[in-house]
RNA sequence: GCCGCCAUCGUCUAGCGGUUUAGGACAUCGCCCUCUCAAGGCGGAGAUCACGGGUUCAAAUCCCGUUGGCGGCGCCA
């Protein structure tokens, strides 16, 4: 049996992290067995689904390098989305399959064959029985009340103006198991369950329905998805059992918490894949980081290529319990996936980040090839595009910035400023700018002044930066030039004394 | 409330009855390297394996219960 799966993100927001991991298991599972990866959009949700969330979970999708294999050739709609994979098709939308009639005629093929029937309660009056029953402490069900309507009883409803729904008949006694892949077998009691919707009023489908039946319409052979669908296939395993089809593979992945263990939202901080793309995160890492929450070698590897995921990963290595998501591991991850960039093609990935995530407006005014060469020298210090601009960005500025906390510690020293003075005025006279030239210089001021280097060094780059932190001292030097390192100690003298 | 899932260092996890003084990674702390920062190297601290009962010669590992966390109980997905 061929191995398909699928990927069944609703669009009605952004593709977060805790969606991500799931397709990223799914397609790592498919490339690993040679099967089918398939990304569907579960747009049923009338009220909430938007294009928008659509472009952005296939943006996030492509960003992450997570391409699909199948799909409707892209002609009629949303061409204005960019919606194709490595094909010419787009991913499968369910209410492009429900103007097809597909969900219909399976719900009235269950109609026919008395496993589901028409209700014509109105929302207010299910609600109504479900109080009711919690009143008595019960589990709020629907009663069942339209199971049994005569076709002269449907009239008269009908006659009313009222809208049917299409509920399954769910036995109410007995057991139902699922076979779950990471947590075993889980069984569920008939009893907590009552005749759910299947089609909806509008004639849309639920998302119960339209799940199982474009699974086995598009022969997905394992479902693997977040914890908490869980609780939802039994449901789902009725339908199986109603259309006499066989359930595909189970395997429900834990959820991914905050740090104060509540489930992933939007006040942990950043929870769209988007963001993270903003944020200067590179795609690898996330990845990487990914796959590890949750899942892992015997040996606790940490770092993976893409093609050693793919051979590595198993179901069956998933853990069951959930997983808080670790913002400091990422940034790490994220630094040593960095530093795997040739040094020499960092400059280009930040460029291309910049434009990308409209972050131009801070490099605005560099230098690009001076700009390239300061990046790859202090490419050890980068652990996120984001912070790039912010670490060498006083090359460029017309003025330094003094770091209060880098004037106290290093230009309160008696000899700060005699050290600064005398350098301006002999790197005058100096023409030798290259980085050795320099540390020449500065070792033959700190022996001719009797002071250690680090008197002597400090207050220079502290004098040209501003800040205490930086690249090493005479690179910067090199690089900054003559006429700016003598301005800017100038200016230093003037105000920092 | 009912049902379900889960429970090992702060965090991600290894462990699948004896080889464990419970291993690795992130974070944290210290030392080394060093003109600063970063990177790197070395080392430390950090978990009576949630708790309580069993089963067994032997339990982090198996079973039951309790507690706690999470999820589900929609004409949302």
């Amino acid at each position: 049996m061929s191995v398909r799966v699928r990927f069944a993100p609703s669009p009605t927001g952004y593709l977060h992290i805790g969606g991500a991991r799931t397709a990223l298991y799914n397609w790592l599972f498919a490339r690993q067995k040679k099967g089918t990866f398939i990304l569907r959009i579960e747009d049923t949700d009338e009220a909430r689904s938007t294009d928008e969330s659509v472009g952005a979970i296939l943006e996030s999708m492509k960003w992450l390098g997570l391409d699909w294999d199948e799909g409707p050739e892209i002609q009629s709609r949303n061409t204005k989305l960019e919606t194709r994979s490595k094909g010419s098709f787009g991913p499968y939308f369910q209410m492009e399959a429900n103007e097809r009639g597909i969900y219909k005629k399976y719900a009235e093929k269950l109609v026919s064959e008395g496993r589901a029937y028409k209700c014509y309660c109105t929302p207010g009056e299910v609600d109504e029985m479900r109080k009711k029953a919690q009143a008595e402490k019960k589990v709020p069900k629907y009663d069942g009340r339209c199971r049994e309507l005569t076709a002269e009883q449907r009239k008269i409803k009908e006659a009313e103006g009222r809208k049917a729904v299409v509920r399954l008949k769910v036995p109410s006694e007995g057991k139902i198991a699922v076979d779950d892949v990471i947590r075993g077998r889980v069984e569920f009691d008939n009893s907590m369950l009552d005749d759910f919707v299947i089609i909806k009023a509008s004639g849309v489908p639920t998302y119960n329905f339209a799940v199982v039946i474009d699974d086995v319409r598009m022969k997905i052979s394992h479902v693997i998805r977040g914890d908490d669908h869980l609780s939802n296939t039994p449901k789902q395993m009725h339908i199986y059992d109603a259309l006499g089809w066989r359930a595909p593979v189970f395997a429900h992945i834990s959820m991914i918490l905050g740090a104060d263990g509540a489930r992933l939202s939007k006040r942990h901080g950043h929870t769209s894949v988007l963001e993270y793309k903003a944020d200067g995160y590179l795609p690898e890492a996330l990845v990487n980081y990914l796959a590890l929450l949750g899942w892992s070698t015997e040996d606790s590897q940490q770092l993976f290529g893409k093609d050693e995921l793919v051979s590595k990963f198993s179901l069956e290595r998933c853990v069951p319990n959930a997983a808080v998501f670790d913002p400091k591991k990422l940034e790490w991850m994220n630094g040593e996936y960095m530093r795997k960039i040739e040094p020499s093609k960092l400059p280009d990935a930040f460029y291309k980040w910049a434009e990308e995530t409209g972050s131009g407006d801070k490099v605005k005014g560099w230098d690009r090839a001076l700009a390239s060469k300061i990046i790859e020298m202090e490419r050890e210090k980068f652990r996120l595009f984001s912070e790039v601009p912010g670490l060498i960005d006083f090359f460029f500025a017309d003025s330094v910035e003094y770091k209060p906390e880098a004037v106290d510690k290093t230009l309160k020293a008696p000899t700060a400023k005699v050290v600064i003075e005398e350098s301006a005025k002999k790197l005058k006279e100096h023409d030798d700018f290259s980085a050795e030239g320099l540390e020449k210089f500065a070792r033959g001021l700190a022996a001719e002044k009797g002071l250690g280097t680090g008197k002597v060094f400090h207050p220079i780059r502290v004098a040209i930066s501003g800040k205490t932190t930086g690249p090493s001292l005479f690179h910067m030097m090199e690089i900054l030039g003559k006429d700016k390192v003598i301005a800017r100690l100038e200016e230093c003298l003037k105000k920092c004394f």
